[in-house]
DNA sequence: CGGGATCCGTTTCGATACTG
DNA sequence: CAGTATCGAAACGGATCCCG
């Protein structure tokens, strides 16, 4: 488990488990990344980097290891030449498809929800936070 | 929309749409506040601040206004002495109530098996990055 | 009571260059 | 191919003081 984690998960309340799930699944490109290990059941790293649009390599170097130490993902080391490594779900990376299914859909319908907000010209009456009305 | 919501609501691909979840839902008490928004209907700052185990003021306000920006919660000034202002679900926010307590079920799960795992005497051959060895 | 202003340390992101 | 090393910029959480 990554020191963050391990915090987190011995400090909070029972009342703020959301913020366990926030703290493993936060990092930029996570969800993505499970997303794409669910699908494809085994992937590279070159091939996790270009289904990913190309994040740095040091950038996605560290997801993957705090993926791991958290225990969502496995990863599999071929000493050859030239070299050469595997990554999986874990069965708790498993046991989180359907959390990042959830994400991936509510992430899916608030985007297009927002798009449809930008696209549309601001009305009259509009409810950019005019609620500093005087209700009382 | 915060401005960070807005810029990955228009940039990213849909493959990614979990990223947006995270944006919107990332931020520290996030979860926490739209849970016990969830419960009570509608509370006060300071009611919030003392649910939540007191945050700063300073780090509740942004958060609070930061999910205003992006839809989830609305918040009603009364312009009174002392002042009050309420804090309620959205429609968008309430529409995110399953997704949070999909969150809250997985962080809980597991958080309870780590702390298993923290528990239990590290055994000889338990999975410590060991995978660095030699598949083929 | 419900903040705003200011400041600060830490974490995080990301670009660039280099390597077994 | 799959990284590591180094560095800079920015975001974030949080403390402290002040205010209508």
């Amino acid at each position: 488990m990554r020191e963050k984690t391990e915090r987190i998960v011995r400090e909070w309340t029972d009342a703020c488990d959301a913020e366990v799930s926030i703290a493993v699944l936060g990092g930029a490109w996570k969800p993505s990344i499970l997303s794409l290990l669910g699908e494809h059941d085994v992937l590279r790293f070159g091939e996790l980097s270009r289904l990913l649009l190309e994040p740095t390599a040091r950038v996605l170097t560290r997801q993957l290891r705090e993926l791991e130490d958290d225990g969502l993902i496995t990863r599999e080391v071929y000493r050859q030449v030239p070299p050469k490594v595997e990554y999986r779900l874990s069965d708790l990376g498993r046991g989180a498809q359907p959390l990042v299914d959830t994400l991936t859909r509510w992430g899916g319908e608030y985007a297009a929800h927002q798009r449809r907000m930008l696209a549309a010209p601001a009305s009259v009456g509009d409810d950019e936070r005019q609620k500093e009305s005087v209700p009382q």
